[in-house]
DNA sequence: TGAAATGTTGGGGCG
DNA sequence: ACGCCCCAACATTTC
């Protein structure tokens, strides 16, 4: 304990104790530190989280606010806009500085630069921290100075020579103020399900919170990263790294994910290649966020305008089928209920289930962005966006509009032995092999076999493929030059 | 980080 | 033996 005034530590997206440059200089300031967290919901123009990333929310802070108790201190959340919320708690503390990591959302740059020249009139210092991205999107651009609008370069920039510092480790003991201003209590802020409580299937998958996200990571690299390469697109094995939500709130850093990948790969010529991809991951990661800070429209508005005259269709049904997972198509219902039950989806998965909302059904990428939004645990501004305009063919660097998914082909590619496809559409679990992704193609026999009828116990597909297909690239016709 | 249509090639059946 | 056809298997192009 000491007497001299506080400083506030904000915790934002970066709900972690190790590696974090904003909490260890507030910490070298020798000054008290309060540790806040703002729950800002409810502002207008910006993207609230949505019911899976809440569920996380909660509980990664319950995670944090035990970490800072081993060390003394005690996690501060308050409720609010961010403005308000701090303006208050200097006033009430007299705090001289608040320190923070950068966000990137479209709102943030602003806000940041509002904060600092509001406190700066009353000699409160804001001192913000980069950490959430491995490079900032100010340091990677083409040698015109223009940002990267295409990956490949992208990836060469970033990674060229590119050897992130090594990791801060977690402070030992934060000093606090004598008397720490007043808390919510968390419950009052609603943040888990009740009725019904749905999040069953999140805490069988997932343990939110800096500890998770370390073990994660080691299991990650000690483990599936040797096959990464070939077994990431297998959604019937666990061959990802599911760091996804831990990233997504700054439980770890992408540079300690670097770092651990390239030391296991330095210590082990074997993993040379599942590492090579890992990172090329991590880059996409970067990509999405340079995307979305050169263009902050990215979530709302096609990047490539020619896509704001494309014919899309309305048909709530054929939405409310596809998230309940009852397209008829396997795989894509298969992606659905997992999402739906665990809060995520594979990543191979993903595309296919996008492909096909935005292809088969014409419906527009936005409303399945806006779905994924609230039901993914790893909702990222970034990364969602990105993910949905380069699947529509509307984005940066997309995949080209007509590459279509067949739903038929990627199930028998890359769920062969079904394992994932039986897993999430149980009804169908007793179909042979070379129908489970087709089951209006299995015989009379085959169906009663397996105590299947079409149509009642699992739909017959909303669309037929080849048709569905064709009608896509009319579609497209509409807006080519 | 596709799929389908179209083109090419070469082996084998057969008159 | 030879040409012809069929059609897999693979390659290329088109969407």
């Amino acid at each position: 304990m000491t007497r001299s005034t506080p400083v506030i530590l904000w915790f934002r997206n970066d709900l972690r104790l190790a590696d974090n440059k904003a909490l260890q200089s507030a910490i070298s300031s020798r000054a008290p530190v309060i540790p806040l967290y703002v729950l800002d919901h409810n502002t207008p123009g910006r993207w609230s989280r949505g019911g899976a990333s809440n569920w996380w929310l909660a509980h990664s802070l319950t995670s944090l606010a035990a970490d800072l108790e081993a060390r003394g201190a005690r996690l501060v959340l308050r409720r609010g806009p961010a403005e308000d919320v701090l303006a208050e708690l200097i006033s009430q503390t007299k705090a001289t500085a608040i320190y923070c990591s950068r966000c990137y959302e479209p709102w943030a740059a602003e806000q940041e630069r509002a904060l600092h020249a509001r406190f700066a009139a009353d000699g409160v210092s804001f001192k913000r921290f980069a950490g959430h991205l491995l490079r900032e999107p100010e340091d990677v651009r083409t040698k015109a100075n223009d940002p990267f609008k295409v990956y490949t370069p992208f990836w060469r920039a970033l990674s060229q020579g590119f050897v992130p510092a090594d990791p801060l480790s977690a402070p030992r003991k934060i000093s606090v103020p004598e008397s720490l201003p007043a808390s919510d209590d968390l419950s009052s802020w609603r943040l888990l399900p009740t009725k019904p409580d749905w999040a069953g299937g999140l805490r069988e998958n997932w343990r939110p919170g800096e500890a998770g996200a370390r073990a994660r990571l080691k299991t990650f690299v000690t483990g599936a990263l040797a096959t990464y390469a070939d077994n990431r697109n297998r959604p019937g094995i666990a061959g990802t790294s599911r760091l996804s939500p831990h990233l997504a709130f700054g439980e770890i850093t992408p540079a300690a994910c670097w770092h651990a990948a390239t030391h296991a790969s330095a210590a082990n010529r074997g993993l040379d290649k599942g590492c090579e991809t890992f990172l090329k991951e991590l880059a996409w990661r970067e990509f999405s966020y340079a995307l979305l800070h050169n263009w902050p429209t990215l979530p709302e508005a096609p990047f490539n305008a020619s896509f704001a005259a494309f014919p899309w269709l309305v048909n709530k049904d054929h939405l409310k089928a596809w998230q309940r997972g009852l397209t008829g198509y396997p795989i894509v219902d298969a992606g659905m209920r997992e999402l739906w039950h665990t809060g995520y989806m594979h990543n191979r998965v993903r595309m296919i289930a996008a492909s096909f909302l935005i292809k088969h059904l014409l419906i527009p990428w936005q409303d399945g962005e806006a779905w994924f939004w609230d039901t993914l645990v790893d909702a990222d501004l970034a990364n969602n966006a990105a993910s949905w305009q380069w699947v529509a063919g509307s984005g940066a660097d997309a995949a080209p509009y007509f590459r279509i998914f067949n739903p038929i082909l990627q199930g028998r590619k890359f769920d062969p032995d079904g394992a994932y496809v039986r897993k999430w559409v149980p009804e169908i679990a007793g179909l042979p092999d070379n129908v489970l992704h087709a089951p209006w193609e299995a015989g009379e026999h085959e169906l009663r076999h397996a105590n299947i009828m079409l149509g009642r116990t699992y739909p017959m597909p909303l669309v037929e493929h080849g048709a569905a297909r064709a009608r896509a690239l009319r579609a497209y016709e509409a807006i080519k030059r």
